[in-house]
This record gives structure tokens, C-alpha cells and sequence, in this order.
DNA sequence: TAAGAATACCCCCAAAAAGGGGTTTTTCAA
DNA sequence: TTGAAAAACCCCTTTTTGGGGGTATTCTTA
């Protein structure tokens, strides 16, 4: 049986370094290519068609997540395993979305990246420790918000402010603000942007 | 040939009083009853089915947009025509997408609102001069970005800051803040949470 | 070659949001 | 009936954003 063929893709040349050399005594998988940007991603692939892509999602040149879902559609038969320091329910969703076969962290254990790559070869989808648990942790909690933060919510992805937002649902701008802070708290999100993101995406208003 | 039966639905007494006014002397329509809130609009459908619906976008208690979904999935034979002080894109859209059958502006001129009510009875739609005139425009001039742009809208939906925007485009925060304000300015958004709102609604990341 | 975009930068300042602490009242279910 | 959760409120501070002005390159295209 042959190796399987493994393009690593990530700007980080040390930890690209350490991929090489985890594989480096495999029976199983063989790197063919390395590759540090989207560009070298879609040169390495024409140059030598990959079994399995690891990918990391912060590239320099492009997202991660539109690539996966470029080169899906160019190849579905290269299976994806995403490489990412993020371990954010939604980036892993849109990642599963877009076609990848697995999402390992960055600094998950040596084994867990090997399995990945090994299970994506054999059409099975692996998720590293942590994330495996952060999705299973979301699917049995899915976000619930109270009537009223549910209101307040629709209002800040409308585009009202704190205080137009009081006027609206006559209450004082001081609990409005209270309000925000705890959605943002409790959706764990880091500022507006990401909260009307959130809602948008995960159907919350 | 019945009268078409108009249920008008607006907090604002004094446009109501002309509404009424406007369908006094019709020979087609005839104003059966009026909703000052959204909970008086339930009422009003229950206590007698009207044909047409003129419905204002901002009430006290419901937001139009929700209502005219609300009402539609229960009484899909009754037409909306949404009536509204806004001409924003993206709050005809989402009217249009939830069942509208017409959009006019408060100060459309009054034979366009009549308009309106016959046409949607007919089971036509209809907008108002400057409404459809803004719908036609936006499907002939899409909005376009500068890459730059494009880039930097990208990072605002990511939640970023200036700061660290700044720094991963390796320039000044001050750009940054010029390109921000623009941005909002070119897309007609008030602020940031509008503009996550128009970047993913409209697919421009 | 001159006008027009796009890109990148700068200032001041006010408004809004975010981070950190709280308190009180109401409501609802165990 | 007593807790816990939800709802409403308050203060202080810093950071971020938005609103208003600009300027200087480069690049493109009419």
C-alpha cells in the first residue's frame, strides 16, 4: 500500500519544521510538499495532487476557510484537516462546512495530528480533544438567551445604540449597558462586531 | 365588485387621520379599521380580515419587518404594503423577502400610496418612485469595495480593532480610522454593527 | 496631461462601547 | 417558601468608534 501524501501548509516555518519531522519516520504518510501561503498552497497541488492537506487557517495571503472551500470544489477528493490556534465554535463550523475532514489545535498532542491525517485518508473525519469537546459541548448547550436579551440583541444587530435601545424598550441606558456586557460575556464575544456575527450566523435573533 | 377592506397600522395619529382621509371618498377601498401597535394590529386581523394591510416599519412594540412574517405565515392571502419613513436597501429587501407586496414612503406622494393598496389587492406589487428607483439603482451599481477595502471590512467582521487591524495590515492606526470612516460613509451604515450586518447579508466578505 | 480613484497618513474631539465593580426587585419553579 | 434566575438599575474608568476636518502619493485612464 502506498504512503499517504501530506501537504503541510502554514507560514509558521518552525512548526512547519516540527510537522516534517513528526512524519518524518511514518510508515504510513509521506510529506510530499510544504507550502507557506495560499499561492505556494495552489502550486504544490498542481505540482504533486496531495492525499490529505494539513492547513493552517491564518494564512498570510487568504483565509483558511475560503481555501478549504476552493480547493473542495477544485478537488473534492484531497482531503482537508484544518491546523488553527483558534478554538472558536464558529470558525470550526464553517470550516466543517467547507468540506474539511478534521480540525486539530494547534498545540494538540503529536498523536492527535497523526490520527487526523491518517483518519481524513481514510474518508473519516477526526476533531483533536479539545475541539471534539467544544462542539459537543455546544450541541448539548445551545446558546440561550432570556426573552430580553433576545430583544436587546435584534436591536444591537439593528444598529440601534445603548441609548436608542433604552428609549425602545424603556429601561435606563445604565441596564442596557449591563445587558450588552453580559451578552458579550455570555456569547463570549469580544466586541459588537463579532456579536452581530453571532447572531446572524447562529440564527440567535 | 366589494371594497377592498384596508387595515392601517401606524403609531403616528395625525398620518393615520390623513390615511383615512386619503380612502374616504374611494370607490374601491375602504378603511375598515386602524392599529396604532402591533398588538392592536392582531386584534384588528382577528376582529375583521382585511385585504390589505398598510404597515408602518417602526411601531412601539413589534418590529414591522417581524410582524409583516408573522402575519403572513399565519394569513398568506392578506397583502402588506409596508409603509415607512426609511429608504434603506437592505430594510426593503428583508420586507420584500418576508411578503410584502409594496413599499412606500411616508412622503410618497398620495396617489402612490392609493396606488399601492389597489395594486396589492390585485395581487401585484408595487414601490413607491423613490424606493423602486433605489432598488433599480443598487441592482445595476452593486456595491463595490476597493481590495483594500474589502480587506479591511474582512478583519472588522472578524472583530478587530483598529489596533490591531493596523497591525496586521502594517499600517497606521489613523489609516485604519480614515478607511473605517469611509466605509461606513460608502456603504450608508451607521455603525459597525450595521456594517457586519451589510458584509455578511450582502456576501461582500 | 489632467482629472479621478485608490492608498496612506494626520489632527481634534465627542460619543459609544467595554471592563470592572456593585444593588434591588420581581418572577418562577422546586 | 425560599432560592435561583431574570430583570432593572448605578458608578467609575479606559478603550474604541465615529464625525469633522484635512494632506500627500501613486496609479490609471479618459
Amino acid at each position: 500500500m502506498e504512503k499517504i501524501k501530506l501537504l503541510i501548509v502554514d507560514d509558521h516555518r518552525i512548526l512547519v519544521a516540527g510537522l516534517k519531522k513528526l512524519f518524518e519516520n511514518s510508515a504510513t504518510v509521506q510529506v510530499t510538499d510544504v507550502a507557506f501561503s495560499g499561492k505556494e498552497c495552489r502550486s504544490a497541488i498542481i505540482k504533486e495532487l496531495p492525499d490529505v492537506i494539513l492547513l493552517d487557517i491564518n494564512l498570510p495571503d487568504a483565509s483558511g476557510i475560503d481555501l478549504c472551500k476552493e480547493i473542495k470544489s477544485q478537488h473534492p477528493e484531497i482531503k482537508i484537516v484544518a491546523l488553527s490556534s483558534f478554538n472558536e465554535y464558529a470558525i470550526v463550523r464553517r470550516m466543517l462546512e467547507n468540506g474539511a475532514s478534521g480540525y486539530v489545535v494547534k498545540n494538540a498532542m503529536p498523536e492527535e495530528i497523526k490520527m487526523s491525517v491518517e483518519m481524513a485518508a481514510n474518508n473519516a473525519s477526526f476533531l483533536c480533544e479539545e475541539i471534539d469537546l467544544l462542539m459537543r459541548k455546544r450541541s448539548k448547550n445551545p446558546i440561550w438567551l432570556t426573552p430580553r436579551e433576545k430583544e436587546l440583541l435584534k436591536l444591537i444587530v439593528d444598529g440601534f445604540t445603548n441609548h436608542e435601545i433604552a428609549e425602545k424598550m424603556f429601561l435606563g441606558v445604565e441596564t442596557i449597558n449591563s445587558y450588552r456586557k453580559n451578552l458579550l460575556i455570555k456569547l463570549g464575544a469580544k466586541n459588537t462586531a463579532i456579536l452581530v456575527r453571532m447572531a446572524l450566523e447562529e440564527k440567535l435573533v
